[in-house]
DNA sequence: ATCTTTGGCTAATCCTCGTAGCTTTCTGGC
DNA sequence: GCCAGAAAGCTACGAGGATTAGCCAAAGAT
């Protein structure tokens, strides 16, 4: 039937978030990936070693993707200007692919290399657009989760449909960038 | 072999929660919930609808359960107090219950009248605590999505494991709290 | 040309959800 | 007390997905 599909590691994880993005991420199975693939569901175990490393391997992707995209936002600017485009970067990512939101929430060994390479390249980006503020490296960390849990909160409930009052969705968005970088600000003015 | 086992509804969300508690989100299963009831998996069918059902009814306990734990801590406090009694319940639930933080973050309908229900009565436990800051209707909406978006984020990431680097978390926290509580004051200046 | 590696396949196993239909226990009215 | 009927259990079964084992053909290297 399939004399060499040209699949490999990279396709599969591409037909997964094809399906991800078409079908919701509880529909991920190796069945529907082998069906877009147009081979039969054991053949994708000569590329992955199954279920679970795909998953793994969509959520480093999607992480990278997502450093990418908050990295090449923060590009130019620097301090308020630079948070709040990361912060726009993210949500616009997560807004574009709004069902992949679970991977960026999915619990990440960081005994895994790949992942912890990943993450660090997230971490350093939100530490480039802080180095304006004049942060200790302690309370660099501490902000830097801080934004990056309220981002997160952010677009994964906006993603997963959990606001349910009508009130615009844009400007709660820019409620909490407006919270978040003036808090930044007071504690910068603080730490001297 | 069971002549009735005084099994209810409530009963099935008992053992399920006690599943995730123990054994993880994504170890929940009816024959888990069989098994710790002593029955054979098709007779939970007697109680629920199926395993979706199941996970409907636990999202909804745990939100319902949230809601409560919120609402008394901010119990005779109000503006800045108040907010941060709030904070810190949502944070401490999930502590205390981490396996929980994904019914916090699943997708609900709120088609459905019991979900709306419950979030209901969340909104209604933060608008409380907002009251003192005197904001517009639908400013007081936009707060509290950047304020549940927050805590909602920093919880699920740690309660995932996905803060990766050795500094406090706790001190992570106070320093989100203390952003949020910032930029709220702020906020309430500017808006007269 | 042949030999090896690679990437497909079929077949079979196991597990879980969910349905059907039977049986036992409890309960309430008489 | 007795007995109908509802409630709550059971076994048996079928569908679908993950994974393993073992086979075979296609590509590519020598």
């Amino acid at each position: 039937m399939s004399p060499r599909a040209g699949l490999n590691q990279d396709a599969v994880v591409a037909l997964a978030l094809a399906v991800i993005d078409e079908e919701g991420a509880d529909a991920l199975s190796l069945a529907k990936i082998a069906e877009r693939a147009g081979v039969a569901p054991p053949s994708l175990y000569k590329h992955v070693t199954g279920l679970a490393a795909v998953r793994r391997l969509v959520d480093i992707r999607v992480l990278t993707e997502v450093t990418e995209a908050i990295r090449s936002a923060a590009l130019g600017h620097s301090g308020a200007d630079a948070i709040a485009g990361l912060l726009d970067a993210y949500r616009g990512y997560v807004r574009r692919y709004p069902n992949r939101a679970s991977a960026l929430a999915a619990p990440l060994s960081f005994a895994d290399e790949d992942v912890a390479k990943a993450m660090h390249g997230t971490a350093e980006a939100a530490f480039a657009g802080l180095r304006a503020f004049g942060f200790s490296r302690d309370q660099t960390v501490h902000v830097t989760r801080a934004l990056r849990a309220a981002v997160h909160g952010f677009t994964s409930l906006e993603a997963g449909g959990g606001f349910g009052l009508p009130q615009d969705l844009d400007a709660s968005f820019a409620t909490l960038k407006a919270m978040l970088i003036q808090g930044l600000s007071t504690l910068a003015r603080e730490e001297t």
